[in-house]
Formats: structure tokens, sequence, C-alpha cells
DNA sequence: CTGAAAGCGCTTACAG
DNA sequence: CTGAAAGCGCTTACAG
């Protein structure tokens, strides 16, 4: 048999006390005397009272809930944002609820559909790469969900963003590369659909048009997905021209990695003859050796940031003084020894 | 000003029916005609109506939420753990809610405490390591809060457990090494105060005395947290002795790893002079130079097997035919070249 | 400082 | 096949 949980009317009927003097004292409202609560707080613990949040969510309709789409929590850089954002939204009381859209576009519209069930007071989204159009995050908008978009996010949406500069950074890590005295450098990139990974080719281009250097098309190696085993094929790919590359410069850390073992495995040094640089800082950076220069990309920063922009929408609460706020994130290129050249 | 949401009761208006049967028709009610479902179904789509699951949720006193304890969410193996309960769970029609412990006893307490508040349907849980009692989860367990622990299990108390056999899957992963040649097989260990350490090492202890094998206490190295530091040091304290290991178990990835690179950077060839195994399947053991041979600990599946477990036991809802079930999942030991010596 | 009462949006046992 | 009504456990505006 199971024992019925204990409510807010068992402790008036134990005390002597109406329903809602017992809901205000627990709440430690302002209009109860001390001595009242005091009993109140005692009984409570005495009997196991929890609050049914369920029944409280429901009577205020709002609740203390926030949903986090992204393409797929396995993948390291979104693990550290979706800790970040647990660890700043439980500081605040809230919950998070994850939901995978594994890239399937299907998958994330209807995921937008059971979010509009007033089961979350907001939600953290990064989109996957499969995304065609915006009209699922529109009808949220149009419900007023409060939403923060992080990494990938939707171009021509006016929303909240966190961003890091994606063009800023690899600008400055390929000029690092020129500092060091590379004149022929070479990019592995990624697909360039997808905004964040046409930026970082961006920068790599600008910063050798800053230098007056050139670059041969057969330089630039874009993947589908930057894995690993697309950085041996991208490394090969440039290892076969006559002219070798100095430096590298590459869109993350996999493929960073191919890179170094490809071209030490040819008998070049890494760095002496290529430095090689990477993007996001993953744990391998400080394995590999040599150990690999990369771009910080602050994972857990943005997820902590994206959960402070939401819960704040949250909580001011129809004064929609803000519009839309887009913040970025300083990242920071942590030099290795894989492109600390003498 | 904010548009109200459309409720039953609109729909009730806007079509002449009573509020029981627009319910029921979106519940695809056997006793309620064709015609009608459609009619309403038809109404509520125009009407951009979704069922307000809070209020659902609270009549019904069940949600559609699963709770998951994690030490941390950014660890590898966790994530995958969680991608396979979200996987299952999401296919299922539930939502997986994640709180990190951050191997905090404190912290663990608190999350157990909130889950007590009806907002979930059942819990999954990997202890933290600094977990002392289980008084919190007794008290879920009292009152009837559906359970499954996974991985790091708490010994001695009864509830739904998904596991792998850690002593068997080290007993042949070392048997593995003694098949290959080895004879002097060293042990990079865990913290032995965490069952799951314990057992791999014990699993390591029992393949030796299987063969009749001598292992000195110089060869046994256990370290707090199995990182890649602390690797890198266990690893130089092993070539530090006269006798040299010619083969090496390791309870994870990240310390097999640091094992190698110690060994090679000291003139030692993997796996020729000293082969070695590690435990986890990480990322890395692709990566790394030569690639390092490791028990697959189906951190997916595990996932996978525990929403399963969890669910049914949500939905049985009292007939409890089971009291509890412990599934051990196959773990499979993939040779990579790091112990392939001919 | 405390209480009585209404009502949030849904579901379901009961009635017809 | 459909409807009227009760009620889940809480919060809060109103009254005193």
């Amino acid at each position: 048999m199971n024992k019925r949980r204990i409510t807010l009317k068992d402790l008036s009927k134990e005390l002597g006390l109406a329903v809602s003097t017992i809901s205000r004292a627990l709440d430690d409202h302002p209009g109860i005397s001390p001595e009242t609560k005091e009993r109140v707080k005692q009984k409570a613990v005495e009997l196991g009272f929890t609050r049914n949040s369920i029944a409280s969510s429901f009577r205020k309709s709002k609740t203390l809930a926030i949903g986090v789409i992204v393409p797929q929590i396995d993948i390291h850089f979104h693990s550290l944002v979706i800790s970040g954002i647990e660890e700043y939204a439980h500081k605040s009381g809230y919950n998070v609820t994850i939901f995978q859209s594994r890239n399937s576009f299907k998958r994330e519209k209807r995921i937008t559909e059971t979010l509009q069930n007033n089961m979350f007071a907001g939600v953290i989204i990064c989109q996957g790469a499969e995304t065609r159009g915006i009209d699922h995050f529109k009808k949220l908008k149009k419900m007023k969900m409060p939403m923060v978009f992080y990494d990938r996010v939707p171009i021509g949406f006016e929303a909240n963003k966190v961003i890091i500069n994606d063009f800023e950074s690899s600008l400055r890590a390929t000029e690092h590369l020129i500092e060091k005295g590379c004149k022929n450098i070479a990019h592995i990139g990624g697909p360039q659909t997808t905004g964040i990974f046409k930026s970082r080719y961006e920068g790599f281009r600008k910063a050798l048009e800053n230098h007056h250097l050139e670059v041969s098309s057969e330089f630039i190696q874009f993947t589908k997905g930057l894995t690993y085993d697309e950085g041996l094929s991208a490394a090969r790919a440039l290892l076969s021209h006559p002219v070798k590359p100095d430096g590298i410069f590459c869109s993350n850390d996999y493929t960073a990695v191919s890179a170094i073992q490809v071209f030490q495995k040819n008998g070049f040094k890494v760095p002496d003859q290529v430095a090689v640089v990477g993007f996001s800082n993953y744990p391998i950076s400080k394995i590999i050796e040599p150990n690999l220069s990369s771009v910080n990309d602050r994972a857990f920063e943005m997820g902590q940031a994206a959960a402070k922009l939401l819960i704040r929408q949250i909580e001011e609460d129809g004064e929609d003084l803000i519009e839309s706020e887009i913040v970025t994130l300083k990242t920071e290129l942590i030099v290795r020894e894989s492109s600390s050249k003498k």
C-alpha cells in the first residue's frame, strides 16, 4: 500500500491553522508571526512534508525548469556547455532538462513542439547542422517563450545569443603562426554552410591578407564534420603537393591532432618544420605530443552566460526593456609546444 | 500584452461540446465518435492548442520526467550514458533532467531532496565518489520513488542496478596480456574505496593467480582519480624500479595513454617491450599511437538499459512482482596495436 | 497576523 | 456516444 503524500491540508489539521497560513509560513511570508512560522516548519519536518511542486507550478503557472536543445550531448563541447548551464541554473533554483536533436531537423522541430506545453520557463538552444528555416523558433518566440541561442545560432533571427568571435579568434590564431615565421599556412576547416566554420576560415584568410601572404587553393581543406579521420585525409592531401605547408590552422582539435600525426609520420618535425594550431582546447590538446596550441572556446562559461541571460529574461517577466542581446565571450589562444618554434 | 494560452474550455465553447468530450477526443478515447474526434483535432490545430502538461501531470499526479544524478556531466563516460538514457526515454515519451553532484555528498543529498517533490516519475543515479551512507537513497525508496543505479552503485542496498562485470572484464584484459607473453604485468588503478576500481584490481590479481604469476607491490600503482597526470607519475614510478614491466593493465584510458607515453619517451617500444591495455574505450584510444587496446564499457547501452529498467518500473505501477534487478552488461576487449605483440 | 474561498486546467468516475 | 461535476494541492486577493 502506497502511503499518501503529506499535504498542506494535513499540516493544517495537525496544527489547527488555515491552509493559507501554512503555505505562507513555509514561504517565510512577512505577515506571519515568527512563532507560527517556527511551529509550522517544525511540523513540516516532523511529518516529512515537501511541497508538491507540480501543484505549485500549476497554480502559479510558472515552472523552474529550463529546456536545453543540443545536437548531441556526448560531444565534449556540448557537455561542457551543459555543465555550465546546470551549474548556474542550479544556483538559481532551476532544473535543466536536455533534449538531443541529433542533428535531425525533424527531431528539432518536434522538440520545440514539446516545449510549448508550459513545462518550461525558457529554452537554451544550439541549432543542429541540418536545420532548415526557423519557423519553429518563431513559433516559440510568438508565444513569448524566453530563449537563448549559443554557438550555432540562427542568422537573421532576433534573439538572445551567446557566441564567441570565431573570426577574430581565428585571425589571431593564424597571426600567431605568422609571427612564428610561417609563410605557407594551410587550413583544415569545417563545412562552410555552418556560420562558425565559415567565420573561422574567413579569419584565417584575413590574417594572411593582413600580412600579404598568398595561399594556394590546395592549402585549403574543408571537411564535412571535422572528424579525426577526415583530418587524416586532409593532412595527407596537404602532403601530396610539391610545396609543403610550414603552418596549419585547424578549425578544431581533432583535425589538428590528425595533422600532427600525419606530418610526423612523414618525417616532419612539429613545430619546427610545421607548426599546428587547433580550436576548442579539448583535453587531448594537453595529451598529444607535442602538446597542441589551441583556442580556448570557453564552453563552460558559454553555458553559464546562456543560463544567466535566460534566467534574467524569465525573471524580468514582461518588462520588455531589452529586445535581445548578443553576448560575445572572449577567447584565448593557449600556446603550447605545437606552435612554439624557436 | 501576453496572449492567453488556449485551453480545453476555449475549444469547448468554440465547438459546443463539453470539456470532458474535448479531452477524451484528443486522447483518442474509444467511446468518442470518429467524426467528433476529427472536428476536435482540427479545431485544436486551428487554434494552436497544446495541452497544458503541468495541469495534466498535476491532475494525474504523475509526470513524464526522469531525473538523472551524475557526478559530472562533462566526463565522457557520463555524457555517453546520459545520451543513452535520453535516447530511450525520448522514444518512450519521457524527458530527462540532469543534476550534477560534482562528487559532493552534500550536493547529492540536496538533489535527492529536490527529487522528493513529485516532479519526477523516477531517478537514475551514479553515486559520487564522496558519498557516505545511503540514508538519502533510503528516503527516496521509502516514498516509492522508482530508482535505478548505474556504474558506481551503493553496496548493501537493494535496488535496480545496471553494471558491467568489472572483475571479469579486468581478468580477461589481463589474461590477454598473459597470452601475449607478458610475465611482469603492472597495474595502474583507481581509488580502492570505490567498488568498481577495487573489482578491476581484483580481476587483475585473479588473472595473475590463475597463471601462477607473481607481482611485486611496486608494480601496483593506485591513483586518486585516474587522471592523465597521475598516470604519468604512476608510470614513472614503475620505471624507477630495476625490473621493468612488460605489460600494464590500467583501470582507465587516460592513465593507459600516460603509460604509453612515459615508456616510449624512455626508449621502450610499445607493444613489443611493454604492452598496454586500458579501460573504457574512450575516443582517444583510436587516436593515440600506437592505438590503445581497451575494454569497451558500453556506456551508451548502459544508459539505455537504465532508462528501460526505470520506465518499466514506473509503468508497472505497484504490481511489485520484481523486488529489484541487477542487469550486467557484457563488455568486450577491443584489441588494438598497444597490445598486439608478435 | 490569520482565515475563508476561489480557481488554475485538466481528468475521470458516474450518469444517462 | 456525450455531459455535468468533483477535485487534484496549491496560491493569492480579499476580508477582518
